[in-house]
DNA sequence: TACCCTCGAGTTCA
DNA sequence: CTCGAGGGTA
């Protein structure tokens, strides 16, 4: 569909901006249709400012909303009550912390519920380490402190930072407020410490202090915390030490991150050391050699749990040995050598008032539940995802029955419960109280925004349904034009500051973007005499500037990133970067896939070949460039920025890029280990040797492949050749 | 074919 | 964070 692009109002005069009508003026009404509006944009400007570091006005703009805000509730006190943002919109923040980058990152940890997942962990690591039946491993056992992470930097045995956890990589400068915790030493004591030691651990409150410090909240009028690790991360993050200090936090060490020399070489030796140098352990901390043991301990800590005096959520688990913890290595952003055995996640029970169906960006039709409001852990929560048509009758991804074939209807009473504490989900239905009328919940079949015909496609492959039903409305859906708007200019794709998922849906509503090259070229009509964003309603003059210079400044952009916006299906931002880092220009990416259109052409092939793209999505990113409408995009597109080319990545690895087969016997360590090395250092390891390959590892007993590498002539080399070239680990 | 892992796309609340 | 599905390998 061609649209034309009017902008908006265009049949206004032009208007200058009106000063804001004095409060005593306004109608009640009026007021308090203001008073919501401003406290929306306030909370908006805090979000920014708080969680993205960025503000996005100046703060003379700031305070002038805030003063409005004000002016508005002394005039009409009866908004204080009604708006339930008001408590939110909190003091005008003044300073924010610095950021640190950790030097090891902070990782999370797999969960389990479950006793048997626990029997499958121990299960997994013996199989991965090839360890035989008989032979104990030990592992450490300790309680779940449910706080906040902090990483201590010790240098010559003193304080030097405190970061938080952050996204694991990069984290907030807390120093001076760490400092005034009592369970943290400022120096380490004895003689034996590392010259740097990161020393990493738990703050928590206890339940006595939590209680205590909510008196003089309520005493002082000012807002409660939910639990004790809001308090705690509150109290972590105030902007004055002094605050912190007012606050008896506590510190639990459990682990470390950069260490100059290990003072020992299992998990329980590096506590018991931590321990030495000051620190305080969890006296619950346990070696188990056994699941039964492990599981015994977590039923030792369960029972205990409400006479400890502070919160957990569970118990960790650990390999002891380091060795053994080094061999075991990382899957994706969880070391593969822990644990964490959850204790049961908190529920609720409320009523589903509603089905409603969004679209997403690539045409899904997704149920959400509407619920009566409802605390869960201390948060409430009005809405839950229902996944998709067949969660909701009670069939779950494989065929078979979830909550015993119960299906979801309006008016069911419901069991909610947040997974991993945080997302909500629907968890059961109380069949008991199910009303007499309640209907089976029929799935629209067409698209609520478009009413084009939503399908559940067949998988070419499986001959399988899709779990997913999806409008084919395409380009004359709204929603799902919207929703790819908000992709890009998402976070991982254009990042255009002062343009998210609202500012979007108002202008897409009045039609100002309905293109990604719109966006490009908004400044320059709004140079027109139309109407402007800056006399618009919640739109400053400093605030368009600001979001015009977001915009130019995307002009150039990173190939990845772009192909990342595009949408394309299945195309993510990992897929994007291995596209981008293969063909390293756009036009190579286009040129291939038209090519691999045509069945003569190998470039399908070439898509394929790249580790990580299959059939799937070979197909899917061919489709997408076959589409008329989606070239023309990409040609007006493609006027408005310029596209990066990514430079070749070096990694300083010696066998970065490099092809590897291990063949023979491995002796100092598995096959899989051997393989999470090599493409740790950036190698890609095959299964046999061809002419593209670059080295055989080759230990005793190796055969035909050893000969079929002296015929390639490949570079040949034992396991020990191997850590010389790369070292060990 | 059966797995294991990674990825994409969806989600909540503050 | 979770689900389902794609990709790759035993």
């Amino acid at each position: 569909m061609v649209l034309t692009v009017p902008f908006a109002d265009s049949n206004m005069p032009e208007n200058k901006p009106t000063p804001p009508k004095p409060v005593d003026q306004l109608t009640p009404a009026a007021a308090r249709l203001e008073h919501e509006a401003l406290a929306r944009e306030i909370a908006q400007h805090d979000r920014r400012y708080y969680e993205d570091d960025a503000p996005s006005v100046s703060d003379a703009e700031y305070d002038a909303l805030r003063l409005r805000y004000e002016a508005l509730e002394a005039q009409f006190p009866e908004l204080k009550s009604t708006e339930s943002l008001t408590r939110k919109v909190g003091s005008k923040p003044s300073e924010k912390f610095s950021k640190i980058r950790h030097r090891a990152p902070m990782l999370s940890l797999a969960n389990a519920f479950a006793d048997e997942e626990v029997e499958e962990f121990v299960e997994r690591i013996r199989r991965f380490l090839q360890i035989k039946a008989d032979a104990p491993v030990i592992f450490t056992a300790e309680p779940k402190i449910d706080g906040l992470s902090l990483s201590l930097r010790y240098e010559h045995g003193r304080l030097v930072s405190a970061a938080t956890r952050g996204d694991g990589s990069v984290g907030e400068d807390v120093t001076a407020n760490a400092r005034t915790v009592g369970d943290i030493p400022q120096k380490l004591t004895g003689k034996d410490f590392p010259e740097i030691l990161e020393v990493r651990g738990e703050v928590y409150l206890s339940h006595a202090d939590f209680a205590a410090i909510n008196e003089r909240q309520a005493a002082a009028g000012k807002q409660l915390f939910a639990n004790p690790r809001n308090a705690a991360a509150g109290s972590l993050r105030q902007l004055d030490p002094a605050i912190t200090a007012s606050r008896p936090l506590h510190f639990f060490a459990y682990g470390w991150g950069e260490i100059s020399e290990m003072p020992a070489d299992t998990q329980s030796g590096m506590i018991d050391a931590f321990r030495r140098f000051g620190f305080i352990i969890n006296p619950l901390t346990r070696r188990c050699s056994t699941v039964a043991e492990l599981l015994e301990h977590y039923r030792t800590i369960e029972t205990n749990r409400a006479n400890l005096g502070y919160d957990i959520d569970g118990v960790v688990y650990k390999v002891d040995d380091l060795n053994l913890q080094s061999r075991l290595g990382f899957v994706s952003r969880s070391p593969r050598w822990a644990l964490a055995h959850k204790f049961p996640a908190q529920q609720a029970t409320t009523i589903l008032d509603a089905i409603e169906i969004n679209v997403g960006r690539t045409g899904s039709l997704n149920p959400l539940a509407r619920l009566r409001p409802i605390t869960v852990g201390g948060v409430v929560v009005s809405n839950a995802t229902l996944h998709n048509e067949d969660y909701i009758r009670g069939i779950g991804g494989n065929g078979e029955k979830i909550r015993n074939g119960v299906d979801i209807r309006v008016g069911d009473t419901v069991i909610i419960q947040r997974a991993g504490d945080v997302i909500p989900k629907v968890l059961d239905v109380v069949l008991e109280k199910r009303p007499a009328d309640a209907k089976p919940y029929l799935f629209p079949s067409n698209c609520p925004a478009c009413g084009s015909h939503a399908v559940r496609e067949q998988n070419p492959r499986t001959g399988k349904e899709d779990s997913v039903r999806r409008c084919t409305g395409g380009l004359i859906c709204p929603a799902q034009a919207r929703e790819r708007l908000k992709h890009f200019v998402s976070r991982n794709a254009f990042d255009i500051e002062g343009l998210g998922e609202q500012r979007i849906e108002e202008l897409y509503a009045d039609g100002t973007i309905r293109r990604p090259q719109d966006i490009f070229t908004l400044e320059a009509r709004n140079a027109g005499k139309l109407q402007r964003l800056e006399n618009r309603e919640g739109w400053g003059a400093t605030s368009v500037k600001n979001l015009f210079a977001a915009i130019e400044a995307r002009r150039n952009i990173a190939l990845n990133r772009f192909v990342y916006a595009l949408g394309i299906p299945h195309v993510g931002d990992t897929s994007a970067k291995l596209l981008a880092r293969h063909f390293g220009t756009f036009e190579a990416i286009q040129e291939a896939a038209k090519a691999a259109a045509d069945p003569e052409s190998d470039a399908h092939a070439e898509l394929t070949s790249i580790g990580g793209i299959g059939s799937v999505v070979a197909d899917a990113i061919v489709e997408f460039f076959k589409e008329q409408h989606n070239e023309e995009m990409l040609d007006a597109l493609l006027a408005q920025v310029h596209v990066e080319p990514v430079e070749a990545t070096v990694s300083d690895s010696p066998v970065a890029g490099k092809t590897v087969v291990f063949t023979g016997a491995l002796e100092q360590m598995t096959r899989e280990e051997a393989k999470a090395m090599a493409e740790r250092l950036g190698a890609k390891v095959a299964g046999s040797v061809s002419k593209k390959t670059d080295i055989v590892v080759a230990g005793p007993g190796a055969g035909s492949k050893l000969n079929k590498a002296k015929e390639f002539d490949v570079q040949v080399m034992d396991e020990d050749g191997w850590f010389v070239l790369v070292g060990r680990n």
